[in-house]
DNA sequence: GCGATATCATTAACATGTTAAATATATAAG
DNA sequence: CTTATATATTTAACATGTTAATGATATCGC
């Protein structure tokens, strides 16, 4: 028994062990991600799409075309998933896309009316869970935490 | 060309980013997660370490013995996830796998010295890296970061 | 105009995320 | 003791994450 506990604690007492993983901030913000999104993937599994192809249709809801490095940027997807979540959602009638006529390396994206139906299905039960969530905290302390999370985004343009 | 740009950069000036996709929290959760880890990837990369390995063989590191389940709790990762991991770095002597005695189906997990070695040449530039962060927002203000995205975990407990 | 350089998108290769199903072992019910 | 059920891990299949390399088009400098 104190065998056991001595080899423990002789690892522990080492000046260079790392922080302790509970108070980790990626993990933090994968656990807080996660408790998100298992409540938002059940209904976009109904539709069969994942939570990236919903947010690709959602901003081209938003906005009529948008160019593949706009997109990569609002939905914050690499290039190399982007470009395979365009060829699926284009496949599946959801999305078109067309090459720039001004600029032959970009790509133009468009939803389709099949995919303005999938949106129009989905954002009632979406919107639904962000009240529920918004209700639980507080709009105030979501847009507090919302306010620190652009914060510590800029971490890497800061040095 | 002036004519073609007018009516888009217009929706622009107000938010280079929609506000829709900007202050949506799981987005801002990923980009936050992401301004963070790009610090650590590429010290791991030298050490042909993912983030995830790396989550794994701290816990081993502050842990003698940790069974697969523990591990898949702590360090946040799926379970099929987890045992590819397991499986790779097994096999480069970084850890080691055994089946636990009083019940086989747990798999007990443990660090190699090979493995210690990694965790004390990573860890003091992994902290540097953290006291920046911490230098940069404050102690106070990451600990109160912390304490909202637990509150935030507990989305998908309380229905 | 032409060559060097930069940018955009794609491909490749490997790791992980995600869900469902399969397998092995343990525990409970009878 | 045996069957049914529950739990732990693995496998399978497909989607995305990640980095590096490639191919195609634009742009800059001369």
């Amino acid at each position: 028994m104190t065998e056991q506990s001595s080899a423990k604690s002789k690892l522990q007492q080492d000046a260079l062990l790392p922080r302790n993983t509970r108070r980790s901030l990626p993990i933090a913000l994968l656990r807080a991600r996660e408790a998100v999104m298992s409540h938002f993937r059940p209904m976009l599994a109904e539709h069969e799409m994942t939570e990236q192809q919903w947010r690709v249709i959602r901003i081209l809801a938003e906005q009529e075309v948008v160019d593949a490095s706009e997109m990569a940027d609002k939905a914050f997807i690499l290039a190399p998933s982007l470009t395979r979540i365009i060829r699926s959602l284009e496949e599946r009638g959801i999305i078109t896309k067309h090459k720039d006529e001004n600029d032959g390396r970009r790509v133009l994206l468009r939803i389709t009316p099949a995919g303005m139906a999938i949106i129009n299905e989905v954002s009632p039960e979406s919107r639904l869970i962000y009240d529920r969530l918004e209700k639980r905290f507080g709009r105030d302390k979501i847009e507090q935490l919302l306010d620190m999370l652009d914060e510590v985004a800029t971490f890497n343009e800061t040095q």
